[in-house]
Parts: C-alpha cells; structure tokens; sequence
DNA sequence: GTATTATCTAAGTCT
DNA sequence: TAGATAATAC
C-alpha cells in the first residue's frame, strides 16, 4: 500500500470517511493506456504523505525546519503536522499557526477539519502574523495605553499623515517624498527601532543626512505621536507593538508561551526581523516550533524581509532538525527544469535539487508582440485556443505581471473576446475614495478619536466647515495631544476662535457622530452602516452625480451595503477565525456581528482572502507577488521586458536583481502544465510610448526548454561583459554562517554566466506620444485591404480576403489562412500587412 | 468657503 | 492617462 500511495499528479483521492487513524479514500487513477478507473481504500492518514514529507511530519518535539521546494507539497506538510499533533493529544488551543494569507489558514483549516473533526479543528489559532497579533494586541491593549477598539491605519492613512506632518514641521514635500520617509519609518519599525533609537542611532543618522533628508527622524517621533493620540496603529505596528508586549511585559510573554506549546510558521524566507524575533519569545519556553520556506522564492525583502532568518533559525536551535522537499508534484518536467535552470543564475541559495516524476510536458512558449495591448490580444486569443482545444476552464488560465499597471491592456483583451476574468490586487475596493469616506464615518463610530478619518469626514459631504476652522482644530489637538475629536467635543470648543456659523455647524456634526454612535447600540452593523450612508447625505450626493464615475461610485456604495449584509447573515465565514472566548472580552455577546468586528476583519483582508462566491470560472489576474502559492493548470508570464521585469529599480544591485529572478522563478514555478512568456516591442507608460527590450530573463533560459513562436529577435551582444563582476564584492557569502547539518550554498559554477546588467545609457527612451512610429510592416490601414489580396496577419500567418463586409469602423474582413483556415476579422483591430502579389 | 479649471507628477512589489 | 493639488473665479 505504501509503495503505490505516493502522490503524482496522475493519482487523486478524496477522503471519504475517517475514524480515529484511518480514512476511506477515493482514488481516481489516470493513466496513459486505459481510461480512469476508480477504487476505494482505506489507509492511515499518513500513507499520503513522501518519505520526507512524512519524516517532516512525524517531528513533533523540538524545533525543526523545512526547506521545501516549488510544488513540493509544502502545505500538505504542514496540514498533516497539524492533524498529527492532534491526534497524538495536543490541544488546538495549543496550536499557533502563521500563514501568509488568512486565506491559506482558512483553507488548512478545513483541510486539517476534514482529517481529525472540523470541532476540533475550529480551535487552533491560525492566520496571518498581523491578524493574529492585531487580536492579541486587542486583548492586551491597556498595556500599552492604547484602547482595545484602537483603529488601524491603512497605508494611505499613513501617508495622509506624514504628509500634514511634514507640513507642519516646514520640509517640502517635493525633497521628501512621502513613500520615501514611510519606507523609513516602517523599515525602522521592523528592525524594533523606536523613534527615540532611530534619533539616537548615529549610522541612520548620517545616512538620512547623506540623503539631505536629516529630518526623518523628527518626523518619525511626530508620526509616532500623532498615531497614539489618535488611538492607531499601522501595520508594521502590529508587529512592532506584539513586540513592546512580549518585551515588557513578562507575564505576558509567559502566558502566550504557555499558550504557544506549537508553533509553525510557514512561507518562513518572507518573514522579517521583527516577526522573526516574536516567533524567537514565543517558542523560547517549549521549543516546540517548525519553520517552512523556500530561499528560491524569497520574493519580499523590499519589505524588510530577511533570509538571514533561516540561517540564523538553525544558530539558534542547534539541535534543530531540518528537513528537505525536493520533488515537486505540480509541474512538467519541462517547467521545473527551466525555473532551475533559471535560479542557477543567482549566487545566494541554498542547496537543494528539485525534481519531478511528472511527464515532459510542452516547451515554454515565448513570443513577441509590437504593442502592449497586442500583447494582450495574443493572450486572450492563446487562452481561447487552449480552451477550446484542451477543454478547460476559464479558472484554469492565470496572467501575471510584474506591476499593477500591466493589468490594464490585459483587461481589454479580455473584455473584448467575451473571457471573464478577476483582477486581484491593485486598487482594491476598499482604497476607493467613496467606500473609504463612508468606512470613515465607520471608524469615527467605532473610534472617535481616529484623527485620519475625522480630516476625510469632518467636511465630506460638504457641510461648511473649512480649511480655516479645521486648521484651528488641528493646531490646539497638536498642541495638546488630544485627538481632534476631544478638542471639539469638550468645552474647549468654546475657547476655539472660529466664527459662531462654523461652531454651529461642528457642533451638528458632532452631534450626528454620536447619534451613529447610540444607534450602533441597537442596530446590526448593516442597518446602522446604511443609516450612516443615509443621514451624512453621501448617498443623495452620490446618486446626484450622473456621469459614468458617479455612477460607479453609487453602486460602490451599494455593493459595500451589501458586503456587509453578508457579512451580518453569514455564519460561516470570517476572514479571522480564530478562537474567542477570553481572549477577546471586546467582542460581547451577541456582538460578533457587529460594525467593530467588520471593520477589523476587513482592514487585514488581502485581496485573494476576498472570495468572489458567484461564480469562480474565471482567468485570474494578478502580480507575481500575489501569485505566491498558488498555482494553475496554465500561466501567462507577460512584459518580459527589460526595465520593466526586472524592474529599472532592481539594475543598480545585486541583491535587488536576484530578488526579480526569484520572482520570475516563483512565476514559473506556479504553472502545471504550461507556461508562456510574452514581451512587446513598444508600450504605453506614463502616456508616452516606450521601446523595451526582451527581457534578460528569457535569455537566461536554455533554449531547449524555450519554443519560440514569433521570429526571435536577433540576439544583441550590447549588454556583453562590460558590466558583470561590478557585484562580486557585494556577494553574500552564506558559507561562513553555515552550522552543521545546514546544507550547503551551491558554488557558482564557472559555466554559468553572470547575470548581464544593462548599462545605463540604454535606458528606456521615451518619446512624444504624436509622434507615435507607425509599424512599416503590420499597420496597413483598413481601407487599402480588398476582397482577393494576400495578406499577412500576426498570429495567423498569411492568407486570401475573400470577402468584405460592414462599413467603417466595424468593417469585417474574410480571410481564408494558409494554415490556420477562414477567420473572421475586425480590420480596426486586425494588423494586417499586405503581401505584393 | 466652495466649485471649477489648470497644472503637475506619478507607477514597484504588500500587510 | 489619471488622480492630486494649486490657482482662479464665484
């Protein structure tokens, strides 16, 4: 049994039943030669599992850690070390486990219900490192000084923020850009530095004066400041925070390490060092902890994220254990080989193999369009033709790119050939202007204190209260360290020197906050949210504007309304779910439907956590790096371009270019059966058409793994020799940090090329957007195209029109393809060249 | 104090 | 191109 049990993609299961150590499986075999058949069996729960997987599991005492490879079953490792330690008696209270997404947890979690009870399974405190500890910090809150209904600042709140700061303390804006000094800020906030240690730290210093940005750290301790008087926090407080916790307080400390007896942290290379550092306190009592990751997908150091902590995982746990993963069970051998192939680029990695059973599998595709949106038809056409050919679902098509701005010419494609599709990321629906005004309202309910929502709301919908009268609002909160919310609703409102008609009118709207306030008393958050859209007049606001946008706007609002409904009448689904009871004494009875627990569940919502439960049949868009961990049967990897993947901001490193080559790795890796890489010639940024070059990436892949299906351009010797070794001393050598046991850094082999680094005077040339060459080869223009001339058409190759029909701009062209047979073709769209006859 | 228009600048990835 | 801000008129 244990020999033919082990997974490949060809021998799906489901469990059927299970008693206390057995399951009745389901098995669907597909082989080759005959046709699926099906039988039941029963085994124990760990027969599913690879050697090395089950002795990862099977390590139940002491700290341990798995490297785990691309596809390599990593999840399921950790699914059946959680099943197991249940079944071997640990209590799920016991249980903390941190996952990337709250989806991921929510998904483990019915995967760990179904092998020892979903009741049991309820228990365990899994979710994402800032939802866990925003909770915990809830609880804890009083320590801290902070209210437990404190608000949590999102990054534009952040932003919004430092921007009045910088006002106020006389920088201008232009020389400090507002990304630039929240960067600061959270880097500091995640290697634990105060503002106090980031004023007193002479190395940071002398860096921010270097960057002629000496004032940093003044507004560092400002934006300190101004977020607890407003009773907030931002992200990288909520670790920051867990941090002053577990420090400070030692009963605190003691009582979550009593509670922690198991820890697992999985997606281990993207944790930074403040993560790494309450993972350190909390396993300290028992040991008991087992870290999951991979170096080669390392893909977030720009957020501080550190592979040091793997290194430094094993310096503190010499007895650890670590274990490997090297087979992958998700992709052809073709695929796995080309993203190894790949890596191989990079100096910084560990050792390790991996490989797969799984068939050959088709080339990787590449082709090369002229523009960006072209690039977009061909990907809309390519997922037509798979589907129709293979036939497959729309869900089983992904499209990722490096940047968010790339989603657009993909849409179009899509939209115009009828292909439904998802977009995860980007503007998220909660960063839009009116879902974030009336969430405002939300917040100042919850907690009046939060001075960012006041700004947004205080005169939205305009109700006279301007520039002046907020100044002065403003000013005495500074001067106090009151919220603007205490300053006007104490008597000190009197003391404010406004005009009597703006007294009235804050006062009326202080009034109306505090009515939402009782009402939220007595009414769900639904009700009370569409009471609060209703009274503040946004939505007569919104419904008066009839231009398109407002249009939008309104159903935004009404698509919030009915969020919330869901979230009131569902039961079932909450994007923490974590245990209650005393851990969390905010949430009352009778409570847990409330506008407090929406607003905190959906301020650490990632996008992928938000399911789209109508209809999931869909093509799936999205950035590489929302892309982490998932995988599908067909990916499309577009903009392969240099400058733009890799990224121009990544050219001037090292490191940063290493990090784009895991990424292009971690896309690669994400595909089952098939990967195409696509890049055009020219494309749209900031208004201005831009030429780009093939991407280095596509190089660095063995053109044995490669099928080109567009003529290759000819290969460039430009960007040669001239600037490789330029990072040999920036190398990290991991060697020197290496324990024993730890598994060797591979050395470079000789053979492999330096990464090539392009030179800087071929960055990308911009010109006038009128300007705009036309192609001399594919830009035909409609009119000259006539029933019985040879044309030639991108994708389809050459052929005859032979007939003509519909009158501009929707005129049809027939065309009989020499190989590809008769199509019917838009000539607006349609890049037609004709052939001399 | 508010609404409209002109000008600027930005987009690298995420909790 | 589009959203954010500054300048202008009301």
């Amino acid at each position: 049994m244990n020999d033919v049990c082990y997974f490949t993609n060809e021998l799906k299961f489901l469990p059927i039943e299970t008693t206390h150590t057995f399951t009745l499986n389901l098995f669907k075999v597909i082989s080759q030669n005959t046709s699926p058949h099906y039988y039941f069996c029963w085994m124990d729960y760990l027969d599913g599992l690879n050697p090395s997987q089950k002795e990862a599991v099977l390590h139940v005492t002491g700290p341990s850690m798995v490297i785990a490879g691309a596809g390599s079953g990593k999840t399921r490792v950790l699914t059946y070390k959680i099943a197991h330690l249940m079944r071997k008696g640990v209590d799920p209270f016991n249980i903390l486990s941190l996952t990337f997404t709250n989806k991921a947890a929510r998904e483990m979690k019915e995967r760990v219900g179904k092998i020892v009870g979903e009741g049991e399974a309820r228990n365990i405190w899994m979710g994402t490192f800032h939802s866990i500890f925003a909770r915990i910090l809830r609880t804890e809150a009083a320590k801290l000084h902070y209210p437990s209904n404190f608000t949590i600042y999102d990054s534009s709140d952040s932003k919004s923020l430092l921007k009045a700061i910088m006002k106020d303390v006389g920088v201008d804006e232009k020389t400090y850009k507002v990304g630039l000094v929240l960067n600061r800020i959270s880097s500091a906030k995640n290697n634990l530095l105060t503002a106090a240690a980031y004023n007193n730290n002479v190395n940071i210093q002398a860096e921010d004066r270097q960057m002629a940005k000496p004032k940093i750290g003044e507004i560092y301790k400002e934006y300190e400041r101004r977020c607890f008087k407003a009773a907030a926090m931002d992200f990288d407080d909520l670790l920051f925070k867990a941090n002053v916790l577990l420090k400070d307080f030692p009963e605190v400390l003691n009582k979550y390490q009593h509670r922690f007896k198991y820890i697992l942290v999985d997606e281990y290379q993207d944790t930074n060092f403040s993560q790494y550092v309450i993972v350190k306190k909390l396993a300290a009592l028992n040991e008991n902890v087992c870290v999951v990751g991979d170096d080669a997908q390392s893909i977030y150091a720009f957020r501080g994220a550190n592979i040091q902590n793997i290194l430094n995982f094993q310096k503190d746990y010499p007895d650890s254990k670590t274990f490997k993963l090297e087979q992958n069970y998700r992709s052809t051998k073709n695929i796995v080989n080309a993203a190894n192939h790949i890596i191989d680029y990079n100096t910084e990695q560990l050792d390790k193999t991996v490989w797969t059973a799984n068939e050959e599998g088709a080339k990787v595709k590449v082709s090369r369009t002229l523009t960006d949106n072209e690039e977009g038809n061909l990907v809309a056409n390519d997922i037509i033709d798979i589907k129709h050919n293979n036939q497959v679902q729309n869900s089983a098509f992904a499209i990722l790119y490096r940047t968010n701005a790339q989603s657009r010419a993909m849409e179009e494609a899509l939209r115009k050939k009828d292909v439904p599709y998802r977009i995860y990321g980007g503007t998220s629906f909660y960063q839009r202007k009116e879902i974030k005004d009336l969430l405002a309202y939300c917040r100042m309910v919850i907690n009046p204190d939060d001075d960012e929502a006041f700004k947004r709301i205080i005169n939205y919908p305009a109700r006279g209260i301007g520039k002046t009268t907020l100044d002065k609002i403003a000013f005495l909160s500074n001067a106090e360290d009151k919220s603007m919310w205490k300053v006007i609703s104490s008597s000190q409102l009197d003391s404010l020197e406004i005009n009597s008609g703006a007294k009235n009118k804050v006062r009326h709207f202080i009034e109306m906050i505090q009515n939402f306030h009782i009402l939220s008393k007595k009414k769900n958050a639904h009700q009370l949210v569409e009471d609060i859209a209703k009274t503040s007049t946004i939505l007569t606001d919104l419904f008066s504007d009839k231009s398109p946008e407002g249009v939008a706007r309104y159903d935004n609002i009404q698509e919030l309304l009915n969020g919330i409904k869901e979230f009131v009448e569902d039961d079932v689904v909450k994007a923490i779910d974590i245990p209650y009871g005393e851990e969390a004494p905010l949430i009352e009875e009778g409570q847990e439907k409330s506008l407090a627990v929406f607003l905190q569940d959906i301020a650490l919502l990632t996008d992928s956590d938000k399911d789209d439960k109508t209809d999931n049949n869909k093509v799936s868009l999205m950035t590489i790096h929302a892309a982490k961990g998932l995988e599908f049967p067909y990916v499309f990897i577009v903009g392969l371009e240099e400058n733009l993947f890799p990224s121009q901001m990544s050219l001037s490193s090292r490191p940063d270019l290493e990090e784009e080559r895991r990424l292009f790795y971690v896309a690669l890796t994400r595909a089952e059966k098939e990967v195409r890489l696509s890049y055009a010639a020219s494309r749209y940024r900031w208004g201005n058409l831009i030429y780009c070059e093939p991407s280095r990436f596509i190089e660095e892949i063995d053109d044995k793994f490669l099928e080109y299906t567009t003529p290759q351009e000819k290969k460039k010797n430009s960007f040669d020799n001239e600037q490789t070794g330029n990072f040999d001393n920036q190398r990290v050598n991991y060697r020197s940090t290496l324990k024993k046991g730890m598994s060797k850094v591979t050395k470079k082999d000789s053979k492999i090329p330096e990464p090539k680094i392009i030179p800087p005077h071929k960055k990308m040339v911009s010109i006038d957007a009128s300007k705009r060459p036309v192609d001399p080869t594919f830009a035909a223009s409609a009119s000259k195209v006539e029933i019985g001339l040879r044309v030639e058409h991108l994708r389809f190759g050459k052929g005859e029109v032979t007939n003509m029909e519909g009158v501009e701009p929707d005129r049809k062209a027939t065309i009989v393809f020499d190989n590809v047979g008769e199509k019917q073709l838009l000539l607006k769209f349609a890049k037609l060249r004709i052939l001399k006859i």
